[in-house]
DNA sequence: CTGTTAGCGCTTTCAT
DNA sequence: ATGAAAGCGCTAACAG
């Protein structure tokens, strides 16, 4: 392993002092061209990697960020997230942190573009977005590039948009995944239900756009005689998506599997398990505890989960590197597409991350 | 989330000075019973959680770790968890840590027993196990535990030892999850292939034992009809190990699909490549190299891996933390059972640890 | 046994 | 623009 140098090692390479090779780590200027050609060349032949951990004691300033994310009731899929920012947040929390957490309701637009406009008046450092609407989101980020302050985007990638980075799943990936599995455990020649929530102001979130788009694609390519039908939930009012349920399972008689495209599925396992539901195969997303449980109860038949805590966790990290050192993180981190079954589940939500 | 308390305050707190509070938390004696209590109660009113990270700039103490693990070439199983042993030794190199890794032939109980030997000379703070062998390992551990040497278990644990922790997976529901995933693909009625590696001096690893068992647990439970076969390979030898599958597929023409145990199922699917036999169905283990060329090429139709970077990385840790702060980690630690298809292979490689 | 103190490597201020 | 030096929180040696 490459040996241990400290900043005093490459000052004495550079033919420079300490501070001087940390004004050109920190990019703080006050430095001549010719000692930041030096100094970075030292840093170059020896693969210098500042370590965040290492650096961090006498650091005086104070670093402010800013999160806003769709709200989210304990046991909630955002809450993961949350928890993977909170986690870093605490880790690195020798750096005089502050975070804010704003929230919007993510299925109403105008709760967004209404918390959008507050967040764009907050002077921070840099902001960690979770976005629902597209155009919104694309409005909101655009005032934070003209006022430059840095966003990285959790959960799910925005087109024409210009984030430090983004940590999440290629959602189109996972929906593909999701249409493989829920193919592989229906009888041959049923039918498929999509499952979607009534939202206000918007038709659905860029998220599950992309997973349907992924998912009919691998219908597309491997099952394109498979009928596929749209059922809807009503995120706050399960009778009125138990109504809804009745009436779409009374006018398609041949669902033999459905597949929920945000973390909801629970919506859906729990009419099953009111009506004693067992011969329709579920695949949903997100390891939260009412999935789980179903999973578990068999009223789900498999999860994809795509490591929300990490992502959290991993936007925080990526803005603090960029903060202190201007180190700039690879633009689109893919997550990995987990696949969880009752029997594997119990060591997945057992084990912190690293 | 909570308060920043630093040494000084927790003396404070006290009523002590820091030097006390340090000679608690590193347990390094010299403390009344009295100053003890407080300290502790101290600690304990606060939830206190020392940081590895944070108190290391001023630690002198070297310290000597030393890994015994199976030999690879790259690209092999156990090159994924050196990496991350490795990966944590450098995250902590602040720390003047000194790893010596030792290897031994995982196919020749005499060169584990020759290897074991040397190690058990060895002076050092704590070791890093991979076992194999299973009494072999415990005599091991036993000279150990003996000579008061704390040790971690990764990738198996090993009945009637000692550990200071385990990272690895339930071998047992991996091969149940093996069975599920391989008979949920496979034609129904079909007989199943077990692949097994031909080893000298020993019959079988105690990592593919267990599995074993979660394997034929599945089959009883969900499929009890099933007819098993025994398929051997040469670990050394691929000449030999496609003459013996030649021979073992024309005896048991009914064959469905096959599970390999450890990491070699690609000795399998390059058989299957070779001879173009593309109607039997695969599910191995571990995502080395060229098992993930075989999965996307379609001859391995499904891999489980349970992390093996993760383990190496987490051994590291929760020893160091012990050797720093007497910090008792939890005894058995399970991997998840990750799952991988054509599917969601690519995101997974591309993800690296937080 | 305990408090005090001198570092550790890094950041940041302060002269120059 | 730069080096010197103080200070961060922690560990470990030292003086009682």
């Amino acid at each position: 392993m490459t040996k241990k140098y400290r900043v005093k090692d490459i000052a004495e390479l550079a033919g420079v002092s300490a501070g001087t090779v940390d004004r050109v780590l920190h990019n703080r200027g006050d430095v001549s061209e010719e000692s930041r050609a030096k100094v970075e060349q030292t840093l170059e032949s020896i693969n210098y990697q500042p370590n965040i951990h290492r650096s961090s004691i006498g650091v005086k300033r104070k670093y402010r960020l800013l999160a806003v994310l769709p709200q989210f009731v304990h046991g909630e899929y955002w809450e993961q997230i949350e928890n993977g920012i909170r986690k870093a947040i605490y880790e690195f929390s020798h750096l005089n942190l502050n975070i804010e957490v704003l929230y919007y309701d993510q299925f109403d637009l105008f709760s967004c573009r209404s918390t959008f406009s507050e967040a764009a008046k907050k002077d921070v450092d840099a902001m960690i977005v979770g976005p629902t609407f597209h155009d919104e989101t694309m409005h909101f980020t655009n005032i934070l590039s003209s006022k430059g302050i840095p966003y990285v985007f959790v959960d799910v990638m925005v087109d024409n948009t210009d984030p430090l980075a983004f940590y999440g799943p290629d959602s189109f990936a996972s929906g593909y995944v999701e249409a493989r599995l829920l193919l592989s455990i229906i009888e041959r020649g049923a039918d498929i239900a999509l499952f979607q929530a009534r939202r206000v102001g918007d038709e659905s979130s860029t998220q599950v756009i992309a997973r349907k788009y992924g998912f009919m694609a691998y219908l597309k390519d491997h099952s394109p005689d498979t009928k596929v039908a749209y059922g809807y939930y009503y995120n706050s009012d399960p009778a009125r998506s138990w109504e809804a349920m009745d009436k779409f399972f009374a006018e398609n008689p041949n669902i033999g599997g459905g597949v929920v495209f945000n973390s909801r599925a629970y919506i859906v396992s729990g009419y099953f398990r009111e009506k004693g539901i067992k011969n329709i195969r579920l695949v949903g997303c997100a390891t939260i505890p009412r999935n789980v449980e179903d999973l578990r109860a068999g009223y789900i038949d498999c999860l994809i989960a795509e490591r929300p805590e990490y992502q959290g966790y991993m936007a925080v990290k990526a803005t603090l590197e960029y903060l202190l050192y201007n180190k700039q993180p690879t633009l689109l981190n893919f997550t990995p597409i987990d696949i969880l079954i009752k029997e594997n589940i119990d060591c997945y939500i057992n084990t912190e991350m690293a």
